[in-house]
DNA sequence: TATACAAGTTAGTTTACGCTAACTGACGCG
DNA sequence: CGCGTCAGTTAGCGTAAACTAACTTGTATA
């Protein structure tokens, strides 16, 4: 959730900062803090002299995976006739639990 | 999750120990022992003097819902493609998190 | 230049939910 | 009769991920 909330700011940001993922995601900003730590600990994202958040190769890769997840299920639902708000609150949430399979089936069905 | 595996096991046991939840979870004694002790505190299951678990009106309508929405979203899933045991073990994760539209959008849609 | 704010971190708390180890109590069997 | 086993509980540990309070630090402005 953090590495995709990151990939969706720096869409509309020029930098990406954590008080503008907690912004994002209504946490606090020690739980940002923290989880960037972790992040960075994982090898997932930098932080520059600035304070900017940075993916990696790796982060960026999974945070790609999970966002092109989110639009898919979303779209998915939608066509299901779930309202628009619904179907982006549920997607945030099946993204992360659903299977590769499921997820390509998902896909399939779309095309 | 206990509580739907409470109903499915009552489905195939005259009685419902802590001991086969455990089993059919794959989970301690102690989880189990911790999680009816809250589920008692709720109002949502009764042990009685063998000890064995039976759901309240409240619990069973919970167990039940979320049964039905395992049932659903296993189907559908299967129908969309994915392999029974992998649908299975999706369902089990979606089933908790969907919101009520989107899981009448998906049974619509199988009906 | 001094102050005050904004960003980030540190420290410590809470809740949730797994676990193991060890205790209690009932029950069957040699 | 006593002993082992099985079910359930208690006590305590570990991790994850949220929180608040309070600290540091850098920057902008009055």
């Amino acid at each position: 959730m953090y590495l995709e909330s990151i990939l969706v700011l720096s869409q509309t940001h020029d930098e990406v900062h954590s008080v503008d993922v907690a912004n994002y995601l209504g946490y606090s900003k020690p739980s940002v803090s923290r989880a960037v730590g972790v992040l960075r600990d994982r090898g997932l994202l930098d932080m520059d002299e600035h304070a900017h958040l940075i993916l990696t190769e790796a982060g960026r890769a999974i945070a790609e995976k999970v966002y092109e997840r989110h639009l898919t299920i979303a779209e998915f639902l939608g066509k299901l006739g779930v309202q628009a708000s619904v179907a982006e609150a549920d997607a945030c949430r099946i993204e992360h639990i659903i299977s590769d399979e499921t997820f390509r089936a998902i896909k399939a069905h779309l095309q």
